[in-house]
DNA sequence: TAGGTACGACGCTTGGT
DNA sequence: CCAAGCGTCGTAC
């Protein structure tokens, strides 16, 4: 589609005061790309009369020019001319539309499928009204993105409340449309220069800041906490000087909203991602997310004032006196790390492409059950179906999920795991499983020969169907991404691939019903169940697995070269399992395990509860590619942000104490030693717990936790901008903020709570215990 | 401003001594 | 003083 890069796919579903629907969607060649869009009352559905209002209504012609240039923006319908125009203008850029006006309910509404209402199958030529135009909403995603501009920002303020600076650092997404660089000040005019603009007054600053996101026009605003705080807090200024907030693209005025603790923005034309939670959503970790620490961690650099507390706010007040040009560099540093950081994460192409293969907003990209709305409503409606709408839960009992084995407490050799890959995905593509297909093949009248039955009871369509061969498609589709080394791509569609189970199993998805999760674990358990009888049976030990793995021993035949023997066991299981398939069920597998990696040793700690060993908790001895060996684990205390630095890296060190074949008496002393240096305040930077804080503090009212007890001593802070986290010490009277410099640690906690209790998860195999070393150590003092 | 279940573990609270 | 129950958090998959 020559000309056209990039066009806006959105849906309104829109529910009138009758009872009537009116669907309305465009595609396009490039495939989705939302940057924003709102809707009233939520994302796909507006209950009201129709036609609705908008309030962004009166820039449609701005935004309906944009279109034909690269420029990605937003469509809202002030009525049913607006939208027919909307349509003809994509229309004459080459753009597919679908349009669907369903005017009667009885015949295409879609029910869920109890009480085997599902009757509405529409007569063939009935399927859309006169006039509308039905084109296959085709998904394709590809390595094709928008080169978005991205302006980062950030501001200073001083300990009274008033507006310092604003810093801006704009770049683009594949660095070819050079770099902007502006901090805005108040001071003195005269002394601007090198890219510092100062102005006299805040007020004149507020102007500044919409002059340059207007003369900039950037499609993306990112920083770090962008929104809970710069945002919010320029909010505020704006509105107590009376000036508009008119940042947005064609003079949208930005909007804050908060629905507890979170805040969300939302800004006509563009989208702002806040630094944090994108890393978060991308599965980067951190020690914690604060910008010195991630720009450390990724960059090697970080910011020019590190410390936290009363001392940057005085550095910064300070520079603010005394040396505007020294603020501004820092401030600007600021921006540039944000900058630094999303390039080197690829963060934009991974939210551009989740946003281009889900369908959803960038700043929307959690939404799921949006995105499964977005790929299946278009299908159903192209086959004469109309979806209900979410109904009231019927309390429905939680079905079950995976299943885990429970393991042997302690050392095991030579072992390898095996993994289904994508299982949940490949059990959907094996037998068929959407809710199109449930409800086909329990309509009445529906051919017995068309059904076929999970290994879990519910029965599915074998003819009729829409999620398996989207699924097929995306992994092809993931496949060649990776081929292409793009892995934004490919990460977007597995992570989109792997949602569709949950949202089947989500009681606020409108395609919800039991028997969808229920036949996609069921029939997991089942395959993990028969692959393990399979291994068992021509010999081998399964000593774990856990909803898609098996961990098999390996000892006699082929003992010596793990990764062949593990791909024969594979190779022996896959073919069992599509036999058995095929036999029983007459579907043809398309479940596959594959050798995932070889432990020359595992180690599973016993349940500190009960008897027995702990599921999903293991540490490792992994055997690398290059012939070495890498200490992982998993589950373990060192892999959450709960447990304090010194617990972590004392648990580290002594599985590899433990691998590394030393015994009881060398492990001792050296724990021993450990705790003599933590009383020698030797390793008090290590002992700094962090938790984060789900709810209002004033709502833990059952029972209240060490690190809302420590919350709470950092004054009353609840709504927007309240810390979501909280980073305290164990002292003698109990525990206390970071913030507040802690003094008077209390080692003895640290002894008994952190270092014990792991040392005792690993001594049992010397049949010994963490009293025995402490004990040990107290009779030496007498 | 709606993806799921399974699991371990901690520490507070409570209800018994 | 204790054991048991519960709330909470973070993790594996």
């Amino acid at each position: 589609m020559p000309g056209v890069q990039a066009f806006l796919l959105t849906s309104h579903l829109l529910r009138r005061g009758d009872g009537q629907s009116v669907a309305h969607w465009a595609s396009s060649e490039a495939g989705p790309l939302l940057l924003e869009h709102r809707g009233q009352g939520g994302e796909f559905f507006v209950e009201g009369d129709v036609p609705f209002t908008s309030p962004l209504a009166d820039r449609r012609g701005t935004k309906l020019k944009n279109f034909a240039g690269k420029r990605v923006d937003a469509l809202r319908f002030k009525n049913a001319q607006d939208l027919a125009s909307v349509r003809d203008g994509l229309a004459a850029r080459g753009a597919r539309t679908y349009e669907s006006d369903v005017r009667t309910p009885e015949r295409f509404l879609m029910e869920r499928f109890i009480n085997g209402s599902a009757t509405v199958v529409p007569r063939e030529g009935e399927r859309a009204a006169a006039g509308a135009t039905l084109t296959d909403p085709e998904l394709r995603p590809s390595s094709w993105r928008p080169n978005l501009s991205v302006l980062s920002l950030d501001i200073e303020t001083g300990g009274d409340g008033s507006l310092y600076s604003a810093a801006f650092h704009q770049t683009d997404m594949r660095g070819t449309g050079g770099e902007k660089r502006l901090v805005l000040m108040v001071g003195d005019p005269g002394e601007s220069g090198d890219g510092l603009v100062l102005v006299e007054t805040e007020r004149e600053l507020l102007s500044s800041i919409v002059e340059t996101f207007a003369s900039w026009d950037p499609d993306c605003v990112v920083g770090w906490h962008v929104i809970g705080f710069d945002l919010a807090f320029l909010h505020r200024k704006f509105l107590a000087h009376g000036v508009p907030f008119s940042i947005g693209r064609g003079g949208g005025e930005l909007r804050l909203s908060s629905k507890g603790s979170k805040v969300f923005a939302s800004l006509p034309g563009r989208v702002v991602v806040d630094g944090p939670s994108a890393l978060r959503a991308a599965f980067h970790r951190f020690e914690d997310f604060k910008l010195e620490t991630v720009a450390r961690e990724l960059l090697g650099r970080g910011k020019d004032i590190a410390e936290a507390g009363a001392g940057k706010v005085a550095e910064i007040e300070r520079r603010f006196r005394e040396d505007k040009r020294l603020l501004a560099k820092y401030n600007l540093l600021d921006c540039e790390l944000v900058t630094e950081i999303f390039r080197k994460t690829r963060l934009m192409d991974l939210l551009v492409t989740k946003s281009q293969v889900s369908g959803l907003l960038i700043d929307k990209l959690g939404f799921s059950v949006a995105a499964f709305d977005h790929f299946l409503l278009p299908r159903l409606h192209q086959r004469g179906f109309v979806a209900s709408n979410v109904t009231e839960s019927r309390g429905e009992d939680p079905s079950p999920g995976g299943h885990v084995f429970e393991p042997i407490a302690g050392i095991h050799e030579n072992v390898v795991a095996l993994d289904f890959k994508s299982l949940y995905p490949s059990i959907i593509r094996t037998f068929h499983i959407d809710p199109f297909s449930l409800m086909m093949a329990a309509r009445p009248g529906a051919p017995a020969k068309d059904r076929v039955e999970t290994p879990a009871g519910p029965s599915f369509s074998r003819r009729h169907h829409l999620l398996p061969e989207h699924l097929e498609s995306l992994t092809e589709m993931r496949a060649k991404a990776a081929r292409e080394g793009d892995a934004p791509l490919a990460t977007a569609i597995k992570i989109l691939m792997n949602s569709f189970y949950g949202v089947m199993g989500s009681k606020a998805c409108r395609f919800h019903h039991a028997h969808l999760p229920l036949a996609i674990a069921g029939t997991g358990r089942w395959l993990l169940q028969e692959g393990r009888r399979r291994i068992e049976d021509t010999g081998r030990e399964v000593i774990y697995g856990d909803t898609d793995s098996l961990f098999v021993r390996l000892s006699g035949p082929g003992a010596d070269d793990p990764e062949a023997t593990a791909g024969a066991i594979a190779e022996d299981v896959n073919a069992h399992l599509a036999g058995l398939l095929a036999e029983r069920f007459r579907v043809e597998s398309k479940c596959a395990i594959e050798f995932e990696g070889h432990y020359r040793k595992i180690f599973f700690p016993p349940s500190r509860a009960g008897g027995g060993a702990a599921k999903k908790k293991y540490a490792a001895l992994a055997s690398d590619p290059a012939g070495g060996t890498r200490l992982k684990l998993s589950g373990m205390e060192s892999v959450r942000g709960d447990w304090t630095r010194l617990a972590r890296d004392f648990q580290r060190e002594l599985f590899e104490r433990l691998f590394g074949g030393e015994g009881y008496e060398d492990i001792s002393r050296w724990i021993k030693s450990l705790i003599a240096r933590l009383r020698a305040r030797e390793l008090d930077d290590s002992l700094v717990y962090r938790k984060r804080i789900t709810k209002d503090i004033k709502e833990y009212t059952k029972s209240v936790p060490p690190h809302i007890r420590a919350a709470r001593m950092l004054g009353p802070s609840d709504g927007p901008g309240a810390p979501r986290e909280v980073a305290y010490v164990h002292t003698t009277s109990g525990p206390v903020p970071v913030q507040r410099g802690p003094s008077d640690i209390d080692y003895q906690h640290y002894v008994d709570r952190q270092i014990g209790p792991l040392a005792d998860g690993v001594l049992f195999v010397f049949d010994k215990s963490f009293k025995d070393v402490v004990e040990g150590r107290q009779l030496s003092l007498f």
